[in-house]
DNA sequence: TATAAGGAGTAGA
DNA sequence: TCTACTCCTTATA
């Protein structure tokens, strides 16, 4: 499915897609990519991948008017923050109330950047005590005990002003300490194309005063884009820094990127088809949204593309999406309806008692590579969980704030119906494969939005359940117990979704006990991982190695 | 030699 | 009908 998602602060739509399985799609959607108007989209979708995994307050609530903790969101530009967001009023989006805070860190002050830093190890220790000091930034690049070599251009970090986490506590980078801050990021630091024009700056103009254009902000992205680099080599103190500059997103001020550059992710989004097989969701032709041109199409066709442009036409686009999200809920319910069977719990967590929450506190905080929550800090009924605070989450546990919003998928999957928009997808039917999708384009499984319950990997069993498991869920189930299987199969990029399996024989006899074929081997393994390419499940690493194989998105999550 | 890739037919749910 | 299994050939490190 796609989901259309739109960041709170910045001008920048993230699209979750199922994989698009090498789908060609229908027709063109880049001009109508490159001319979408953004403002269209819900303002609050309470289904974007910041929502859904990492924000605070609930994506179901009405933000409030000062929200005290910000969105995370994905960045490759410039971005600037407060140094604790709950002291302050700032707002990302208020370049002015940014210039009074006194308190911000630009990635770097320091000039001593160390030059080894694939050297440098991640800190072993709890980094979120350290993250709201420090609320500069963090990677999800190497784990915890490796080298930042892992740090390597392109790498995509995810950057937070305050309390936002990747869905795995794995890979996280935080700054400790000042001193370590100092060193450490100064790596990143030095791998953003814009970095090294911003330590130019930092050297001539000194970070800290406030009349500095660059003061407040920091420098994100270690994806080099080869034409930077070009132009830092040719002129390394201006272009950058004005590239840092036009890309700073302050409301108000952006300049529109290229139409080439456009809406890139959108436009990915509106490629991807295979939800719309999946649902019988006919694509929009999406050339109706400026000159509209009715084609020859089938009554019921006519009929929703009637609707949407009766919904553009009345500002309410949100309409149009509706089937999405409700699909989007509709998956959500029966990702918890089958978690709640498995853990034996009730799927309104105001019903749970203390047993009920700390089996879902376990369960949650495996699936999440988190770490082994504390018994004594769960020990409470449903009704005292729901009413904790993200805050109070964190206290309880070192990345309490994907539990707290996995609480909040949890309550919001069925905490009112009136979320449903009001749409429902045809039946799936033989009719899905017409029109315009390709014969050549497969089902799909559908992506968890909650992660499927995990049975013991390491204990055979004969049960239907246990044998209906799909490959790729079972080699995630392998890959959530290091404790178990690490020796076998571990995480290489756990956000990327890269993994390497180091004994395949193990792997294969495992999944050979799971699936009662006791003839199982790599080889046959192996063929239905190369089975999943195709369907864009899995793939291999851009740089093939041997036995490492990558979980496409959202099959990663 | 092990692994990767993919074609093709089959089995089971 | 779909997913996975099985067997196979060819290529590559």
């Amino acid at each position: 499915m796609v989901l259309f998602t739109r960041n709170n602060d910045m001008d920048e739509t993230m699209p979750q897609t199922v994989p698009s399985a090498g789908f060609t799609p229908p027709c063109d959607y880049s001009a109508f990519a490159d001319s979408f108007d953004l403002s269209l989209l819900p303002e609050n979708d309470p289904f974007s991948p910041s929502n859904l995994f990492y924000s605070s307050p609930s994506p179901f609530e009405p933000p409030p008017e000062k929200p005290k903790s910000y969105p995370t969101f994905y960045t490759e530009k410039p971005v600037f923050y407060p140094e604790d967001p709950e002291k302050s009023d700032f707002y990302p989006e208020d370049p002015e109330k940014s210039k009074s805070y006194p308190n911000f860190y630009p990635l770097s002050p320091h000039e001593d950047l160390a030059p080894d830093f694939q050297t440098l190890l991640v800190p072993e220790d709890s980094p979120d005590s350290f993250s709201k000091s420090y609320p500069s930034i963090y990677l999800d690049v190497a784990s915890p005990g490796q080298p930042l070599a892992a740090l390597s251009p392109g790498s995509q970090g995810l950057l937070s002003p305050y309390g936002g986490y990747r869905q795995s506590g794995e890979g996280n980078f935080y700054p400790s300490s000042p001193e370590q801050y100092t060193a450490s990021p100064g790596s990143v630091y030095s791998r953003s194309p814009c970095g090294e024009e911003f330590l130019q700056y930092v050297k001539k103009e000194g970070y800290s005063s406030s009349s500095s254009p660059l003061h407040g902000f920091s420098t994100f992205g270690i994806k080099e884009e080869e034409g930077i680099k070009e132009e830092l080599t040719e002129e390394p103190d201006s272009r950058c820094l004005r590239q840092l500059l036009e890309t700073t997103p302050i409301r108000g001020q952006q300049t529109p990127p290229p139409p080439s550059q456009n809406h890139k992710l959108l436009r990915e989004a509106l490629e991807d088809t295979s939800f719309q097989k999946r649902f019988n969701v006919r694509p929009l032709d999406l050339g109706l949204l400026g000159e509209v041109k009715m084609e020859e199409m089938e009554e019921k066709e006519v009929d929703a593309e009637e609707d949407y442009l009766r919904g553009c036409e009345e500002g309410m686009v949100q309409e149009s999406i509706a089937p999405v999200l409700n699909l989007a809920i509709e998956q959500m319910r029966k990702d918890v309806d089958s978690t709640c069977a498995t853990l034996g719990i009730s799927t309104d967590p105001s019903q749970w008692n203390s047993a009920s929450v700390l089996s879902w506190i376990r369960w949650t905080s495996q699936q999440f590579g988190l770490e082994e929550p504390a018994a004594d800090q769960w020990d409470m009924p449903g009704p005292a969980l729901v009413a904790l605070s993200e805050e109070d989450f964190t206290r309880r546990a070192s990345q309490g704030g994907i539990l707290h919003a996995q609480l909040e998928i949890w309550k919001a999957a069925y905490s009112d119906d009136d979320l449903r928009i009001q749409w429902r997808p045809e039946t799936t039917s033989s009719n899905a494969s017409s029109g315009d999708i390709s014969e050549d384009e497969e089902e799909e499984t559908p992506p968890p939005s909650v992660p499927s319950v995990p049975s013991e990997p390491t204990k055979p069993t004969t049960s239907r359940s246990a044998t209906h498991i799909h490959l790729w869920q079972f080699l995630k189930e392998l890959l959530a117990t290091p404790q178990a299987n690490g020796s076998c199969i571990r995480w290489l990029d756990r956000s990327k979704g890269i993994f390497k399996i180091e004994d395949s024989v193990k792997v294969a006899k495992l999944w050979g006990k799971r699936k009662n074929r006791p003839a199982m081997n790599y080889d046959k393994l192996s063929r239905s991982i190369r089975q999943y390419y195709k369907k864009g499940i899995m793939k291999k690493t851009e740089r093939s190695q041997r036995l490492v194989y990558q979980f496409c998105h959202p099959y990663n999550l």
